[in-house]
DNA sequence: ATTCATAATTATTGATGCAAAATATTGTAC
DNA sequence: GTACAATATTTTGCATCAATAATTATGAAT
């Protein structure tokens, strides 16, 4: 008698996958703020399930780290402060820019004309004039995500989607430029042409300067 | 009543992590196969506990990736195929070389100081007619462990304590070259002096060598 | 009035029980 | 003898229940 949308999904998951999820989306949204407390007993009944899943759910999201269980305390949503953000934001340029160079590497033929079209349609979503940004940040995200799979690291896939997760945890994202789409469509240009290359080194380079660039100007810098 | 040994420690872990280590130190030691099915109820009644806190820990290890959940079929100890270690081998030298160019750009002289005193006692540990190499592996751990504190990314340090884990689950190391000490240490000398030259890029060059060096000649490499 | 101690309430943690699902086994039919 | 079907057993997964630990509130003593 649960009280989740009964989805008999192709790909059944487990109660406490779709309960992580729920919880997920949840924290992601701010409807859980970062340090508040995780009240077991209030969303097991909302969700109409018992503790025992929903505590496993919990410590799938620790594992994560979008949750930090204290011992005898129960579960708190992570706090992450402004360095955590740089932290993470520093591993996910390390990782993606080295996968980068490992399709610049490696790459087949059809495999560049996946990303190339990808790469058109996001020159297609950010001409000026259009207003779909949401388009252009859907396309980017799936070009990041084809270089990924195109590397070929599962475990890097692993990482990199926990890391984003934990980087969806801040809200005022004062660290980060926005509205760069020009710049990004450029930077995005130079990354093609030095996987078109065949350059893995340049291909990096160019993908940590992408990032480097979505940095905010380093405004306190810690001595 | 638990049949585990009672340990009042100081810091007090909740069941379920007691007992993931005692599984992650079972899976380690072999006992545990790869690919081998995980019986619940066989483990619950030999550490004489309940399922519950069993089943969180299995959770917990599934995150790390050293077991695998299927659904309605348990848990897995997880199998590594030969390209899944030199996946995570990769990943390895990415993130600790990254960790020695932070250093490398930002260690205080007493950080300096500690590093050395560290690479010191390995020359010790690694003199020829000593066999001692026990101590060699410890204090090479230790100098690896050192770097990544340093580093100051708990994030990264996270990640790489679980690829360790993931690292240990292969029991043929035909992957990886063995009894190189003297041209370990020979690395990390080279290590230590791009460190002292605070030169962010060689030390991350420097490390990656170091790495490279561990693993064997590319014996089957796919086209 | 303030502080310390004790009691009560609340919440986490661990145990047990039950139902559903998957696999294995056995029997029958072709 | 083999293949398919039905039954039985095993095991996961979820719910409920009990106990432990911690925090808060209350009361007494200085």
């Amino acid at each position: 008698m649960s009280a989740l949308s009964a989805v008999p999904s192709l790909a059944p998951r487990a109660l406490y996958e779709e309960v992580a999820e729920l919880i997920r989306q949840r924290i992601f949204s701010r409807e859980l703020e970062p340090g508040s407390w995780i009240d077991e007993l209030q969303i097991a009944k909302a969700y109409g399930i018992s503790r025992t899943p929903l505590r496993e759910a919990l410590k799938v999201l620790a594992a994560e780290g979008l949750v930090t269980m204290k011992v005898r305390r129960g579960a708190y949503v992570t706090e992450v402060s402004e360095k955590d953000l740089r932290d993470v934001y520093h591993l996910l340029s390390l990782l993606e820019s080295d996968a980068a160079a490992v399709v610049a590497a490696t790459a087949s033929p059809a495999d560049l004309k996946k990303l190339q079209s990808l790469h058109a349609e996001l020159e297609a979503a950010g001409k000026p004039g259009k207003e779909k940004h949401d388009k252009f940040f859907e396309v980017n995200e799936a070009f990041h995500m084809c270089l990924l799979e195109l590397s070929q690291n599962k475990w890097r896939d692993q990482m990199v989607a926990d890391l984003r997760k934990v980087m969806k945890l801040n809200r005022h994202n004062s660290l980060f430029k926005t509205g760069r789409i020009t710049e990004s469509l450029a930077e995005h240009q130079a990354i093609m042409a030095a996987l078109n290359a065949k350059d893995p080194a340049a291909t990096a380079a160019r993908m940590r300067e992408h990032f480097a660039n979505g940095l905010m100007a380093a405004s306190a810098t810690p001595a």
